[in-house]
DNA sequence: TCAATCAGGACTATTTTAGTACTAATTGAG
DNA sequence: CTCAATTAGTACTAAAATAGTCCTGATTGA
């Protein structure tokens, strides 16, 4: 299916809520009660997030979490990059350049092709466009099943 | 990481082997001997691939399976649809048409834009490329560990 | 009738992902 | 200087998805 784990998930939606006060810092409780989401993840978000660059921490009382970059500058790759690690189809096609054998190998041609695509349409999409998604995902019908934005129970 | 799962890769050497020799029978067994994969794995995506319409069976002594259509006619999208279900980066995304309330969906636009990306990327891509690539997958190194294609133990 | 073969599904094992908990480090304020 | 709030790091547990196996039944050519 080729889908992204619930994590990116949450992590746009915390990206988004920083997003909508860009200079202001937040603690992770913060976001954890705006979210809806546990704070225990989204503690586990943020640091992995505030790791990877996206987002900028303060630590100590009155400590927080800020973007890293305007909203405009984080797109969909970032934030799948920064959760699952690089966007890679296959196991090597990650890793151009790393790979010696390369241009031997005939498995980085078509699969390659692939990657630079999802790459290009990921690259795209901004905070801000996700962050309009996020917050009205309205309760709807999956092949007859009702679902609901699925959110960490709590 | 986005990435496919091993019996999609496993899927797609099993099709290239097929299309090797289109009009030849081949029987399960064959298939495993050939691919180096073990023959439960092979059957059971032989199957699954029966069923959704890629390859077509004939029961029986002498039975085996052969590829439903030209292996032009077989593209990336359609290995990952008949053994990973429908690509959808989202849960409601892979949905088009069924949900209702897309229109008001937010969802929709952005993630369902990376969608269409993706989908016309694997749909460019057909079996006669693929099956180029793997057979001739030479042992390579990622990030300093030495790899080797890999194929069910058995 | 038998042996070879596919069909279907149940089951188990493995791996990945999600989620929690605990301990240490940092820092502003009284 | 101490305390409370807060992030950092990491280890651990739980749950879910994926992979892989096995068994039983149906089909068919010889």
């Amino acid at each position: 299916m080729l889908k992204m784990s619930k994590l990116t998930d949450y992590g746009t939606m915390v990206l988004a809520f920083l997003a909508a006060n860009p200079t202001r810092m937040q603690s992770a409780s913060d976001v954890a009660r705006d979210t809806h989401l546990a704070l225990p993840t989204v503690s586990k978000l943020l640091k992995l997030m505030t790791r990877t660059g996206l987002v900028v921490s303060t630590r100590g009382a009155l400590g927080g979490y800020q973007l890293a970059r305007a909203p405009e500058e984080i797109s969909a790759a970032d934030v799948i990059d920064a959760l699952e690690g690089p966007v890679a189809i296959t196991q090597c096609s990650g890793s151009v350049g790393h790979c010696e054998l390369e241009d031997v190998c005939g498995v980085s041609s078509s699969w390659q092709k692939i990657n630079v695509a999802i790459r290009r349409a990921l690259d795209e999409v901004r905070l801000p466009h996700l962050a309009a998604a996020e917050f009205r995902m309205p309760p709807m019908n999956l092949m007859g099943i009702p679902i609901t934005q699925e959110t960490d129970r709590r």
